[in-house]
DNA sequence: TATATATTTCAAGAATTCTTGTAAATTCAG
DNA sequence: CTGAATTTACAAGAATTCTTGAAATATATA
């Protein structure tokens, strides 16, 4: 392996980490490798960077493709595939939250969904199917708000995660407006500049 | 394993989905167990409920330990360790993030801050880092907004996760308002970098 | 279509992680 | 202290996952 140093100390920590979620080492690198390359990569350039066979570099960029993690682009004149990561981080993020919501909430859901479906029979089987039901409705939350999240542009998302716990205001401000009638017209009074309220309503 | 069959269906849901996250089989299932069961359980129950060796539970109960999911209780005049999970999902919710959080986002916040310190050498070093700043803020973006969020009490967190997209409304709102003479502008450019780190754009 | 090039499949060997039984350590009532 | 009840440590065997080389398959183009 002959990266420059900076490299590969960000290649061998991703595939350390890589571990720590269901990702093996092999794909971690991988991964890594394609994130900070300035150009496109073959299989071959792959194998020779990280020393890999090359079986496992092809079904590592099997397992990444599978995961919407990398795109193949085709180079004219040239047979081999090419790989890269796009090039914005944020739609990086979008696609790793949208593919782990996939396969770790999403069947959980269904799952609760399914035995939430049937008749409990004892008193411990109740117990159990409340306890799934909250569990159920929380996941629920946290999934369609998610949903919601990941409509918004990019723009407005990081304004929205920028505003962090200052959300608190913004809400606590919304409840004192809601109450007034009117919709926007209520945005315009410029009494209602300050923030700075603490309603607790 | 003689458990309701309800029961049975969610232990052996989380089992399995244990391996997808960082988690063995054992651990997922001693989790779910606990979870429903209306009282804490010692580790002989555990056992005689999974059919896993002794051992095992006890290393599993560990784990679950030192993730800070479970908690310890003690039955006057028995000697026995007692387990639970908390009775509110979401402090739950908020034990998991926060060790996720410690376990596989920060060590990456370290190791990214580490390397940027470095001087580039080459050409292709410096465009690594830029990758790498690149997804150091946008890694220290969401975990702000993470902090912010975590320390909100549980009904605002839900009122706002409720909100969902409507949130857009009312930043648009916001920002009608901060162009008004008001307090400071409290918002959006988010140009408040922490002191402490002051080196690139 | 033929051929050279590129990719994927697959079974076997390595490596890692999981699980267990046993033995050691800890705890607490007496 | 002693000793029974519990919990934990640890090393070995199982089970799973990873990695590889070789063979099979696919693909472009001449």
């Amino acid at each position: 392996m002959d990266l420059p140093a900076i490299t590969q100390a960000f290649v061998l920590h991703f595939g350390e980490m890589g571990s720590r979620w269901g990702i093996s080492r092999t794909v971690g690198q991988i991964y890594a490798l394609l994130f900070l390359s300035p150009e496109p990569l073959n299989a071959d350039q792959i194998v020779e960077k990280l020393s890999f066979s090359r079986s496992n570099v092809s079904m590592g960029l099997k397992e990444l493709q599978a995961w919407n993690l990398v795109r193949l682009r085709r180079v004219p004149g040239d047979r081999r595939d090419y790989f890269t990561t796009p090039e914005d981080l944020w739609a990086i993020v979008r696609t790793l939250a949208d593919e782990r919501k996939k396969r770790e909430v999403d069947p959980t859901l269904s799952m609760l969904r399914e035995i939430l479906m049937q008749q409990p029979a004892t008193a411990e089987e109740r117990h159990a199917q409340v306890r799934m039901q909250e569990l159920h409705d929380l996941i629920e939350l946290l999934s369609q708000w998610y949903t919601d999240v990941q409509r918004l542009e990019t723009e407005r998302l990081v304004q929205l995660l920028s505003l962090g716990a200052k959300v608190q205001k913004i809400l606590e401000m919304k409840d004192r407006l809601t109450v007034l009638p009117g919709r926007r017209a209520a945005a315009g009074k410029s009494d209602e500049k300050s923030p700075k309220e603490k309603g607790r309503a």
